[in-house]
DNA sequence: GGACCGATTCGCT
DNA sequence: GCGAATCGGTCCT
């Protein structure tokens, strides 16, 4: 696992990925560190959704619920998820964001034990929110490095790559990212 | 106003 | 493997 300072800084993180589509920056997440108020890991599993797939919120056009997933790049999309878990997304670019699914934890774990208590922290979209602290306030936030920060990786990270998991439309697409190797992901990816 | 459905997780069989 | 928990959005009537 990389340390700290290989990765690029946080502050920089927003300009780092201007431009970029959903399905690239899923990619280039893969292996960042994320922080949420002192807490976070690495990156090791990533989901993109775009505008025009039938599977993302966006693709009806923008509601209250998903307003931030319209606006600027490099904020987070906060949702609620079986009226029970939050997930969390960074958006890409409008109306495309990235569904982050499974961290390895590498600070704050006593307060994530805490609110995990004896579970697996982050191999999982609603899991990784609780170990986080992820709150529906953060919804439209900026990852400018204050309460959100992402610190991208040096260079790109070897992928796995397959079909998303718990949609109903758009099945075929293979816009699941996770690290080569890494240990908690949510699920195995298929072979 | 009402029915249906999730970008999920957990506990039980 | 299966069903419950739980609630806002969306699409009807």
């Amino acid at each position: 696992m990389r340390d700290a300072a290989s990765h690029h800084p946080a502050s920089n993180f927003m300009q780092l990925i201007a431009g970029q589509g959903a399905v690239d920056l899923a990619q280039a997440l893969i292996g960042a560190r994320l922080s949420l108020r002192g807490c976070g890991g690495i990156i090791i599993e990533t989901e993109a959704y775009t505008a025009e797939d039938p599977a993302s919120h966006s693709h009806r056009g923008p509601t209250p619920r998903n307003a931030s997933m319209f606006g600027p790049a490099g904020h987070a999309y906060v949702y609620r998820s079986y009226g029970i878990h939050l997930c969390l997304n960074v958006v890409a670019r409008p109306a495309e964001a990235v569904l982050i699914r499974a961290l390895t934890p590498d600070h704050g774990l006593d307060a994530m034990q805490d609110r995990r208590g004896d579970r697996s922290l982050c191999d999982g979209p609603g899991r990784l929110t609780q170990a986080l602290d992820v709150r529906i306030t953060d919804d439209g936030a900026p990852f400018d490095g204050g309460d959100l920060a992402i610190a991208l990786p040096p260079q790109p990270q070897p992928l796995l790559q397959g079909p998303r998991i718990g949609i109903s439309r758009a099945q075929d697409l293979p816009w699941r990212f996770g690290l080569a190797g890494a240990s908690g992901l949510s699920r195995r990816f298929p072979s």
